[in-house]
DNA sequence: TTATTATTGATAATGGTTTTCATTATCAAT
DNA sequence: ATTGATAATGAAAACCATTATCAATAATAA
């Protein structure tokens, strides 16, 4: 079992939770993927390993994820829906949209943006949001 | 008439749209609010001028808008349902939590970072959003 | 093993958004 | 100003993602 799926098993376990067979199986997949999931997505994959699970079983384990923060919403034109292993630290997403593979990058050249903001606009800021679209090294060769 | 109504009103008919009373006062108040709209709010404020206003007709104006570019959906963590006057060119949206205003500011110095991004991941980046969240000015004075 | 109780899946309910359709209003041509 | 083609409207129904309900089941502590 990968590292990141053995995490996500322990904080489950720390925060109380238990772990059964539908909730290890949703856990895994997200906590493995390299995309974006929603939560009907997770249903039909997780389907092949636990073919009684529900989809509100999907719902509610996406639920206690997202408040662990192992699990963050990805905001897209089309809806935000999907959801994605959560950011380590100050990292934001960048999406290729011909494949919908995810990858994290660092933020940290954005301070002195957000302080230039903060004096002009006279805001305190408290939290941000960034995500850029593009397209992978693997699309472009294929044209 | 504010200017920026009569340019909204404009682009409509421009694009072979006619300028109908509902169409016209949500296209008013959304062109002018500086505060961020969900379709309900829209609907419960156009209707004090025009009463038999029927919601659909809320979303089916904002859809125009938003294809011709003059309004944006407002992203937020509890959803992304609200609506905003669009940006002027490179700009973004700071928003306000506690009362919901929201003002743009220059996007300009984020250049820089999308060409560290595109060359460290590999990616050409053709879009991003940005969004940040604070408190306005006023709202820090009223504690 | 047993008791407790969190968790599950099926079902129904909810709420926001879209579609359908007969009626109405706009606007170009007269 | 009037007309006619048709875009736009509002009401109702349909749709779909998400949430709540509840009896049955499964995971953990004792």
């Amino acid at each position: 079992m990968p590292d990141q799926t053995t995490t996500w098993f322990s904080a489950l376990e720390r925060s109380g939770y238990r772990l059964t067979k539908p909730r290890r199986i949703v856990t895994e997949i997200i906590s493995t993927s390299h995309y974006s999931l929603t939560p009907s997505d997770l249903f039909l994959d997780a389907r092949k390993k636990c073919p009684n699970l529900g989809l509100v079983t999907v719902y509610r384990t996406l639920e206690k994820l997202e408040m662990l923060g192992l699990v963050q919403r990805v905001h897209q034109p089309c809806g935000c829906h999907a959801y994605i292993a959560a950011a380590q630290g100050h990292e934001h997403l960048l999406l290729c949209t011909t494949c919908g593979k995810a990858e994290f990058f660092s933020g940290d050249q954005l301070q002195p943006l957000f302080d230039t903001v903060a004096q002009k606009c006279s805001f305190t800021i408290q939290d941000h949001w960034l995500q850029l679209f593009g397209t992978c090294k693997d699309c472009q060769s294929k044209g």
